[in-house]
DNA sequence: CTGTTAGCGCCTTCAA
DNA sequence: TTGAAGGCGCTAACAG
């Protein structure tokens, strides 16, 4: 195939005569670059692009190999313009909770997670994601905005966005929210059943262990998950009779936080400490662990502690850490996917789906070790441990 | 300031007549509608949005009430189009390095650092991320070239893309290479300094430690800093005369593949162990320590284990493992801004530039341990190590 | 099966 | 300071 060079060729296409004029170090082909040289419409060149099947044999091999020959990629901007669908959706998380949590790369592992749900949603039917991290104090107003001239819809994590910024997106377009409150009207919401999951964690605290004097630590109000979990514990103190919190402390989730809490704690006129620290993730977990430790506790002997995420280092810790798993993966697949039908169809009623959590029984909350943690392949619970699903819900 | 229905209005721009007239759960509004409502021209509306300053402060006021009341914003696909410019970059990153590391979610935290460089950077100037995750298996040749359809630029992490797919995206857009190889022409290529930093690392457990045997278990080839590090470690060897490596596994950067190794070493006729492991990520050196120290041996008494990376259990785990550190925010800032300056003017001479890596010196190697590890808010080291800046160089 | 032709929504000279 | 109008590259009727 040899083709002529564009340049030269007088340009059927009155307004292309420009851009090929210009043409300095082969600016990108375009449809009528391709059309021109293969001698057909750019409709045809179009469908074909496309696999329209009703084309002709002949014909479909000269186009397809002049593409090739062009290198020709249709322009994404052009497409969406066109087709009034934009195929990206935007991913909008938190950059972090505050200034200490900066440095602990962890805190990171639940937004990546549900990245990777997301983008494998997306990437099956061709759509792009966005992503934009906004810090967990600023509006970002202006940055939200611009994000959603961008795309066909959004998909908001950790009730980063106020209420009220959300309202106006939602004017725009169709919004899901991944660990979101679940009294924001008007929107989608997935969520990890973080209730059960407490409830089961707390439960097996006081059934099976007998611990009495439980210390919450809890996350930031700002955060739903934060809430959810902090109320469900009380809600099982309160189905106990005559048991009441120990105390609670309210961290930014971060380890400094844990940190922090555990010196609290330790600080107290006569060491008068609780059974069990209950913290609402992990990392608070980690930090008052090593806390702990470091003022010559042992956990769980002298006091147990435990989490909620089911991160990577708690497994690794010593000793390894009972938490509650919630599945991240899924949760942007859920979102995803709900995003997903919404656009297709603005009608449809809002909905809150809660996936299930699953307990993750370690030795910090007093339970023997396990047998040695195993590293496979295989998918679950990862490095040891017991594992029991606790209930789901669909509501409303 | 009331508005008029936009249906019922005559419409003055005949290409709108069709979209006024479906009507219909108001579909976002244009450029247009806002010219109508506020009784001026598109161009004036355009300007104004862009914080154009020739404009009459009195229609100012009031074009800016109009776009505040329908809530416009404009649509990023036809300002694309219309600007040649989309203002996207694209971030290209491996999902996983094979069926193993699925369940890791350790592996992830390279990219997702690197992920928040580039997008702070980004966000500073109000350009956007699109972010595909690619198997390492697959050409994935399909998604690229639509991906590219719809960016100004590409960053590719880890040299998850093939030399040959390489070139054909290079020939349509700005490249840029994060922990690529950089022995690939035409494109820039942004790493850490691996190189210093194995040597740095090695040369510790030599010198310092007067360790001869040992062991190395590197990454997959098809990894370039794999590759780096693993010929680092030969040079040091070659360096000090005597010294020969006392075997080598190839992994492929999980823990499982530690495991593995570390199975294997003691598996060994008359368990002939070696002075120390030297692990090309600190993934795969947990791995191993796990194993070893499941196996009864005790790191770093009988053996020591040290990584690449600095991973944040690294620092939680018993012992806690010495390693070098790579600032992978840092390669994901200098690489966007490389590739932003390459989208800029498109002639740039293509360079190579690595950035310093940092000796981390905990108890693995068979140091002392370090005074209580702090959790504090500061920047560094994270929790307790030795801190040695290894060079840092830019070439060609 | 293939070509023609309006737009999609915005930006940007060029005039006024 | 403002308006008019021609693209940007592609898609999708609608004809042929």
């Amino acid at each position: 195939l040899v083709l002529s060079d564009k340049a030269a060729l007088a340009d059927p296409h009155p307004r292309r005569g420009q851009a090929a004029a210009a043409a300095v170090a082969s600016p990108a082909s375009t449809l009528y670059d391709v059309a021109r040289e293969a001698g057909v419409s750019t409709a045809t060149v179009s469908r074909l692009v496309h696999g329209h099947d009703r084309v002709k044999a002949s014909t479909r091999q000269r186009v397809l190999d002049v593409i090739e020959a062009l290198g020709y990629v249709p322009d994404g901007a052009a497409q969406s313009l066109s087709r009034k669908r934009k195929q990206v959706v935007g991913l909008v998380a938190v950059a972090s909770r505050g200034p200490e949590s900066d440095i602990e790369q962890t805190s990171l592992l639940f937004v990546e997670e549900v990245l990777r749900g997301v983008e494998s949603s997306l990437g099956e039917i061709g759509w792009s994601l966005l992503i934009s991290f906004v810090q967990a104090g600023d509006s970002a107003s202006q940055r939200l905005q611009s994000l959603s001239g961008k795309v066909d819809g959004l998909l908001i994590a950790e009730g980063i966005v106020s209420s009220h910024e959300l309202a106006r997106l939602r004017a725009r377009l169709p919004i899901a929210l991944v660990a979101g409150s679940p009294d924001e009207p008007d929107v989608d919401v997935v969520d990890a059943d973080n209730r059960s999951g407490t409830k089961a964690l707390v439960c097996h605290l006081v059934e099976t262990h007998g611990y009495r004097r439980l210390f919450y630590v809890a996350g930031p109000d700002e955060a739903p998950d934060a809430i959810a979990r902090r109320s469900a514990f009380n809600e099982v103190l309160a189905e106990h009779r005559g048991m009441r919190a120990a105390g609670y402390y309210e961290g930014r989730f971060s380890a400094f936080s844990g940190k922090q809490a555990a010196q609290e704690l330790m600080a107290l006129p006569d060491r008068d400490l609780p059974d069990a620290i209950i913290c609402a993730n992990d990392q608070m977990a980690i930090g008052a662990m090593r806390e702990l430790q470091a003022g010559g506790l042992r956990v769980p002997a002298d006091i147990a502690v435990v989490g909620f995420d089911d991160i990577y280092p708690g497994s690794l810790i010593a000793p390894s850490l009972t938490t509650v798993r919630q599945p991240m993966r899924q949760l942007g697949q859920r979102a995803c996917s709900r995003l997903l039908e919404r656009i297709a169809d603005p009608g449809l009623p809002h909905q809150v789906e809660l996936l299930p959590t699953e307990l993750i029984v370690r030795e910090s909350c007093g339970c023997p070790s396990q047998t040695v943690p195993s590293l496979h392949a295989d998918a679950g619970a990862g490095a040891g441990g017991r594992r029991m699903i606790s209930g789901s819900e669909v509501g409303s």
